[in-house]
Formats: structure tokens, sequence, C-alpha cells
DNA sequence: GCTCTTTTTTTCGAGCCTCGAAAAATATGT
DNA sequence: ACATATTTTTCGAGGCTCGAAAAAAAGAGC
């Protein structure tokens, strides 16, 4: 059962709030905070006095003379960004990216490169990751920082303690520990997550309006996933990483799926699926291993040329995430849709037949108040949603104790 | 944003921490809460201290010797019965049903009524729920007390406040305001649920070893049904009552639903769709409204007794549950099921067939671990379920705030 | 039957925390 | 300059939880 709330708990949960608030605005007054928290002046006052001693927040001495209104100007408060630094690794199929980002969210050094995941053995995985981190923590514009959290997105999925790839598209070895590996090797705490929660997290940040208590991020690329919000929470399962919406049936016994399984979304509208339907294969028909970007948009432009068989697969992919997400909003209350990825360049061509679908489910009732959005490129938003997820949970745990050693971070290069 | 927490709070929460507390265990000593709660012994029994004065909890007199040990006996705390009185109020098709209800959950007054809710105008079905809630407090058995709340269960969805049922197979009338007309007439806090949301929570208290944080209970009657829990919550939509499991789609552009479109989950596994497949009959046949227990009882009869159409009706409605519960364990973890209804009887006709589907899909991939209970009788657990959500909502609403005032009920009747 | 041991429960003072009111600080308007 | 307006800090009061110690209430041993 839930515990009782102890007495030293209170400040912590209190100190906490504010660092969140003061995030979340970027620069507050106290009178801001006070109104957002519900608490009284005085003990903003109280907590935001310790907390800038304890160097988590700074005023802003840049003063930007808001409204010129009378009466004693408010201070703004603003995010210490040298408290503290975090590492964001994103490990996708041929591709791994390094940001190390201060405490204000700013990137201070960065790193991609391409390498064949497939070809490289678990230690060779691991080590890459080590090593790109190393290289970035130990640029000048870094240094002297000491890192107090790494979190590392993968695609496929994680175990519920958030410390191992369970498996993963993008190799062929499974329930590889990189959360203890790279804890070993760092001295701070590590957590791996997926790559679609981490574009719900982004997105979050990204733009608030649109994306508040409840939204849906689809990543359309060679598989499907999804990360999901729901009440203002990132929705994972118990178990496992979350949601696989790739995987909601959509024609039993249908077309072949990556999986192994049959009539899966992610078997009509994964890249592979709407290459196989487009170049006329039988969907009983293995899926190719990947299909470069230049393909897809030449695919696409195709099927924007002319009506034929490729226009008919992104038809097809359409009529097959319109299902499920109709299916999915018989689930939950409808919300709105970020298509991110490769696919989502070609949504012109999705968007009729997923509409058209989606109308055709209980869940679809209200489906012109269904919203879509895309965005093409998904590496910086799961850098950005590592970041934040690294950020607000040195928020919560590390500096809202208030223990000067939790937040001594190490230096991991 | 979250609220931060005032000083006053925290008296109010570990109150109703240890309220809760004595709920679940039923009897307890102050030691025990002090050890589930992770509070000081001293805590516990300054809190306890109030509560009984106030005559919320209660020692046991009976002291019934548990292990006769060494040292100072525990002395047990229990609810105080009188402490409150609530009203659980069941309206079902055809079928009305009100429990009086004291603090500790047991039954002091109780009426079913058959009545034909499809017949009947607004006007009237609040009339029968007004009139048969007046006649059950008004009973000796509950003369004296006064009721704190009452709870309403619907089959349908209700708006996202519970106050209204919004749409309900029971009636042609929509947007019905139970909320609104019974707080009138009774002067109290009323609210309107999902009668599948209440099953769910229902169980939790029935059998909590098995449904414990995760589970998901499916009404198998006319439609399809579910309540869900998940972390320990029930999973409801922001906006209306929740999961529509029944309305996932099965199969696009199959079979006629109730809801006026095609393919849902419930074309295939409803007793009218059940029935509309054994007789033969096309599934673009519009649905009748209503088939008796005992036609049911008869078909399901004829199902065990010969491989034939009956049968393979079965068959269908399993493969239907089976592929959409596929579905939606893609998006959640596998969890316990418990079939709830009229259907449940003949689930040895459902579970083959729903088990080989379930194989198939990717939320399968365990599908031995996903364990199946049946219930056969769904007004029992309703009934259990709004007393519970009532009784909760006082516990850690009315009496966690210590204010006298609150938990002076009204004599509703 | 008396004392010792063990366990539960209560009591009591210390230490924090938040709050409201008042004071201090720091602007603008006139 | 002085009045006004707004933000921030200060300070004492009241409450809450905690740990330690005391009190209570049994069984165990002789």
């Amino acid at each position: 059962m839930s515990v009782g709330i102890r007495h030293d708990d209170l400040r912590k949960r209190n100190r906490a709030m504010v660092i969140s608030a003061v995030r979340r605005a970027g620069q507050v007054s106290r009178t801001d905070i006070a109104a957002t928290t519900g608490l009284s002046h005085s003990t903003i006052s109280a907590i935001s006095a310790d907390l800038i001693a304890e160097g988590i927040l700074a005023e802003a001495k840049g003063a930007e003379a808001s409204t010129a209104r009378r009466g004693r100007p408010q201070v703004a408060i603003g995010l210490n960004p040298e408290a503290a630094t975090v590492v964001a690794v994103v490990l996708l199929f041929n591709l791994l990216s390094v940001a190390v980002v201060d405490f204000s969210g700013r990137v201070i050094a960065e790193e991609r490169k391409k390498l064949s995941t497939f070809d490289l053995s678990e230690e060779e995985l691991i080590g890459e990751c080590i090593a790109m981190v190393r290289r970035q923590t130990a640029r000048p514009a870094a240094a002297g920082r000491t890192v107090l959290r790494v979190v590392l997105a993968v695609q496929g999925t994680t175990d519920a303690t958030s410390r191992k790839m369970l498996w993963s598209p993008i190799t062929t070895h499974e329930g590889i520990d990189f959360g203890g590996r790279l804890e070993k090797a760092f001295g701070v705490p590590v957590t791996v997550e997926n790559d679609c929660n981490m574009i719900a997290v982004a997105l979050r940040w990204h733009d608030p309006d649109r994306y508040r208590d409840d939204f849906i991020a689809i990543l359309l690329s060679h598989g499907i996933g999804m990360g999901l919000v729901l009440k203002g929470e990132l929705f994972t399962g118990t178990h496992s990483s979350g949601g696989e919406f790739g995987h909601m049936v959509h024609r039993p016994d249908g077309a072949l799926c990556r999986c192994g399984r049959r009539g899966c979304v992610e078997a009509y509208a994964g890249n592979y699926a709407i290459w196989r339907s487009a170049s006329g294969a039988s969907e009983d028909e293995a899926p190719v291993s990947d299909i470069s970007a230049d393909d897809m948009a030449s695919l696409a432009a195709l099927a924007r040329d002319h009506d034929g068989p490729e226009r008919e697969a992104y038809q097809k992919a359409g009529e097959a995430l319109g299902y499920g997400l109709g299916s999915l909003f018989a689930l939950i209350d409808p919300a709105p849709v970020a298509m991110v990825g490769i696919g989502a360049r070609a949504f012109d061509l999705i968007e009729p037949a997923l509409r058209s679908a989606i109308a055709m489910t209980a869940g679809g009732q209200h489906s012109k108040a269904i919203s879509f959005a895309t965005y093409a490129d998904e590496l910086p938003l799961i850098t950005l949603g590592c970041s934040m997820r690294a950020l607000t949970f040195i928020d919560a745990e590390v500096l809202a104790a208030g223990d000067p050693a939790a937040s001594r971070g190490r230096d991991v290069a």
C-alpha cells in the first residue's frame, strides 16, 4: 500500500514542486511560484532561498525589466545551468548519438555516428556507447562538469526497472544489460528507455499547449512504435516498456509481420510493409531488413505522381493505422496524435485512408476532433526526451532531498 | 500542475491512510498499522485515538485472543459499522437494485425489482430509483441511519465528472442527469458509474490475492463491457467512463454491431451476436433487442451436445474475444482476466477458440500465463463495487478531514 | 504467588514545517 | 518628496511527526 507521509517528506516534496515549477516556466518570480503551487509566500521564500544557496536555482541578473509596473519589481528565478549535468544516449538502427546537457537543458556537447548495429557483438555495442559518452564528456565545453545521470533510449522493449534492453530490432542479441554495464562504467544511475516513450516525453516539453495531459506519439519507421501519455503521465506497462501499438491486430491471419505473427498493424504500415505491398509482393513474403530513407522518398514520390500500387500501399497503411487508432480510441479518449519519423513525411498519402478508417470505428466518433501533427525527424525528439527524463528525475529525487553528497556526481570522462 | 502539500494536509492524508489500512485488513492492531503505513507508533497512536473518539473506528471488544504470545496483547481495531451509511443503486436492463450498506460494508437493507427500462420515460427511471432508495432507507434495519453517499451503477457511458449517464443500452433517452437529480432528492453526493468499472472495484475486495494491481474484468452479456485496473487504479478515460473493449475492431467491415458500426468484438461475442450466428442469420442482420437467460442456456446446451452452428457461434465469439484481448495485451501487460455475467456460464465453449486466437497475437506471447476466472452473476459484484466505491470515498474525503459537520449525513428517507 | 521478560501502547519534549501578519524593500505616479 | 502599489522577507504561532522513555498487560520461570 502507499506509504504514509513522514514529516520530513513534506519539505522534500515542496522543494521538488518548486524546482519543477521553475523548470516548466523557465524564469518565474516567487509570487508566481506561490500561485502555481498553492503554497504560501513565506514558504516559497524560504525554499527558494535554500535552493539558491545550494546553487540549484539562481536569480536572473539580466533583469529584462518586464512590464514596468508599479511596486517592487519581481525577481525572476531560473535554473542554474551548472547545478548538474546529464547525458542522453540514443541507440537506433545503425545510429548512435550522445548529447551532454546542462541543468537548464542546453546541449553543451554532441556527437552522432553511423555504425552497423546488426554486425556488432553485445560487447561492441556497449563499448561504442561508453566510448562516445567518454569522448563527449571529456570535451572542453563539458570539462569539469560532473554527470549526475545517463539515460539511454533504444528501439524495442525494456524491462520494468528500465535497466535492460529485452529485445530490439537493431540487433540479434537479447537482454543486453545496458543499465548495469553503463552504471559500472560511469558510477552514476543509468536507465534504459523506449525510444517512443522518450518522444512522448519530448513532445510535452516541445509544445506543452498541444501535448498536455493526453496525447499519442506514433513512430512511423521500419516498424511502428507508440508513446502514450494519459492523465499527464507516461503510460507504460507494469512489466515491460509499454504500448506495442504496432502489434495490435488489424486483420486476423493477415499479412506477415516482422515479429513472425500475422495481421499486426505494422505488417501493413511499417516501411517494409508499404514497400512489400507497393512492389506487388505477397503478404506472406518475409520482410526485408531495411529500406533507406531515399528509397522510401522515391516510393512516396511515385505514389504522389500517379494512382498505382505505390499509392495503394500507402492507403493500406493508412487503413491499418486508422483501424488501430480506432481500437485504441475505444479504450482511451481521443487525443491529439503526433506522427513522427520517416513515415510522417508521407503522411499526406496516409491521412485520407486513415481518416476514413477511423471514422468507421467507435473510437472515431469524433474523428474530426482528432488532430494530427507530423515530425519528420525522430532523433532530436528522442534526445530531448532523454535529457528531460534525466533532468526531471534529478529534480525530484536528488536535488529535492537537499543532501549535498547526493548532488556530487562523478566525472565520467 | 499538482499542488504543493500544505501543512494541514499532512494529518488528513495520514488519517486517510489509517482508515484505509483498517478497511483493508478488517481488524488490525496499532502496531500493524504502523508497519504497513511506515508511520511511527506515536503517530498511529494519536491518530487512532482521534478516530476512535470520533466514532469512526472502534476497538474490538470481542478480543479473540489470537496467538497467545508473551507481552501485552495487541488490541484489534476495526471499522465502527455505525460511523456512516451508504447506498448502492444498480440500474441494469429491466432490473433495478438498491442496497443500503453500513460503514463496515455489511448490507443492512436490500431490494431488487424487475421493470421495463425500455418503456419508461426519463422521469420514470429517475423516479423508480428515488422511490426504491427511500423505501429501503426507511426500513427498520436502516432507520435512524444517515446516508452519506449514493453511488449508482449503469450500463453504458457516463460523463467525466460521474454525474450523467451519457448513453445506455437500457433506454433510448440520452444524457440523463441521475447525479444531479438524485442529489437534489437526497441532499448527499451522488455519482454515476459504469457497471463494469464497479465489477473491477468489487473484484479487488472480493479476492485481493488474485486481483491486486493489474487485472481485467470482462462482462459477457447482451453486449461486451470491460473494467480495467492498472497499477492499482481503475483505468477510466479522462472524458468518458472508459474502456469500450467490446467496440475494438475485430474484423474491419465485418459483422453488424449493435452500435451501428461493423466488425466490433461485440458483434461476434455479445449474446445477440452468438444467437444470430447460431441461427444461421446473416452478419448483416440487425441485432435483436434481448435474449433471455434461459434461451442462452438452451443455446449453450445445444452447443455442448453436438458440433453444429451453435458450437461454431461460440467459437467465433471466442476468436473475437481472443484477438481483442491480444490487441489489448499488446498495449498493456498480460494480467488475470475475470469473465463475468451470463456469457461466463458458457466460457467452456468459448475458451478453446479464445486461447488459440490469443496465441496468434503479440500480446499472447505468454498466453499460458493469462488465467481466466468466471463469475456467472454480475449483480452482486456491481453492488459490492458501488458500496466500496462509496465507502472508500467517504474514508478519504469526508472522515479523513475530521470535520464533524461533514460526517453528519442526511436522512434520505 | 511473585518476579522477570516481552510486547504493545501511550506520553512527552524536541525539532521541523507551513502559515498569516507585519515589516522591509523597491519600484511608479504625482 | 511623498503616496501608492507590489514583491519579498521576517517572525512568532500552531501543528505535526518522531524518538525515547514510561506505562500497561500479558506469559514464563521458579
